[in-house]
DNA sequence: AATAAAATAAACCGAATGGTCTTTTTTGTT
DNA sequence: AACAAAAAAGACCATTCGGTTTATTTTATT
């Protein structure tokens, strides 16, 4: 059973996400979190015991969210190829409509965290070992099934298609232009269904 | 002639632009700008009027030594592939060996300003349409002097490089290995090599 | 050397920061 | 309905924040 506390607990994660997204660690305070969640300081503080304690958990929600997502989209496919087009298509337009609002958590988390906040940057490297991992399991499973060449590094093109997504958000979502992550797409696209396949 | 305020306004920002791009714009404090300039309160805001004027021309500072070094290295070189590869050398290593500590101020600065700061914002857009211009300038130059193939797409390779620039490089930064960076400047060299030139 | 101007020191300001603590309210159990 | 336990309210805390102001020192000009 869920207790209050619980509630509460996740309705703090889920109503701070977007702020701590949105304006990062350092500048997301504890008003803010008060403001948006309607609840006193006394209500928060029961229920974690920092700011930190928040962004963490905060940062597990929506990575997970992000992760979810794209595991339901690779999951209804059935080929490697379908699975990497379905990731490419569910970072189409995310600078402009994100999963949660600021862009993506592992970007933004990884660029404030990586010189100041351990806590925060060891979850994000987890995060981003994982998304790597089965980015590179799909290309892997590809090989394997002679869906695609057997002279393909994998990891390689795993963690190149990963750089330009990220990348690619970067540009986009500091440009307000959503066609450069879009065209850095198809490129990706066209590049698979062009050296990949046997 | 420079005045003794020129020396010591150049001095806030050469002391201060390592503080911005590391920590960051919101977790720079006035009072770590003070330690690291050994001034006080007054010396600063005589030479400035706000924090925001100090991160602004810190940001113009390091994105100027980074320009510079990256025209210097290219105009050493005299064919298109070896200005193109002069920026990949560039960026080896960067992520344990930046031009600035704390990593690559365009892409520091566009994460946190994209939301928040439009007046960083601004300046980090400006930058980088100026990194891309000059990158498509190059391969536009290569394909007008028949060194690369005459089909290529500037505009869009110059955006493929540099989303995989960026998006090695928070990945290398995020991992605390270099070597993420170094193999996806070695795949662009390869593919350089293999598909622009005639 | 005297003086005017530029530059810096240092005390001061109100507001906001993250966090604590005690009191009150809400909840589940009998 | 009574009561114990859990949860939330809200006053309170020291510290730090960016910024202002006045006094002092340093610099350049004569």
């Amino acid at each position: 059973m869920f207790t209050k506390s619980d509630i509460t607990r996740q309705s703090i994660i889920e109503k701070s996400a977007p702020i701590f997204n949105t304006k990062g660690y350092n500048a997301t305070s504890m008003s803010d979190i008060l403001q948006v969640t309607g609840l006193t300081k006394g209500g928060v503080y029961g229920n974690f015991s920092s700011k930190d304690e928040i962004a963490v958990e905060v940062f597990e929600y929506s990575i997970g969210k992000l992760k979810d997502a794209l595991r339901f989209k690779v999951k209804k496919e059935n080929t490697a190829k379908n699975k990497l087009f379905a990731i490419l298509s569910f970072y189409r337009n995310y600078s402009i409509k994100p999963l949660t609002e600021g862009g993506c958590p592992l970007l933004n988390t990884a660029i404030e965290a990586d010189d100041n906040l351990p806590f925060l940057k060891m979850k994000a490297q987890k995060a981003l070992d994982e998304l790597l991992g089965s980015l590179e399991y799909i290309i892997q499973k590809g090989i394997q099934t002679n869906e695609f060449k057997a002279d393909l590094d994998a990891k390689k093109e795993a963690t190149l298609i990963f750089s330009v997504i990220q990348g690619g958000l970067m540009m986009s979502k500091l440009s307000d232009d959503p066609k450069i992550l879009n065209n850095l797409l198809e490129g990706l696209k066209n590049s698979i269904e062009s050296q990949y396949l046997n």
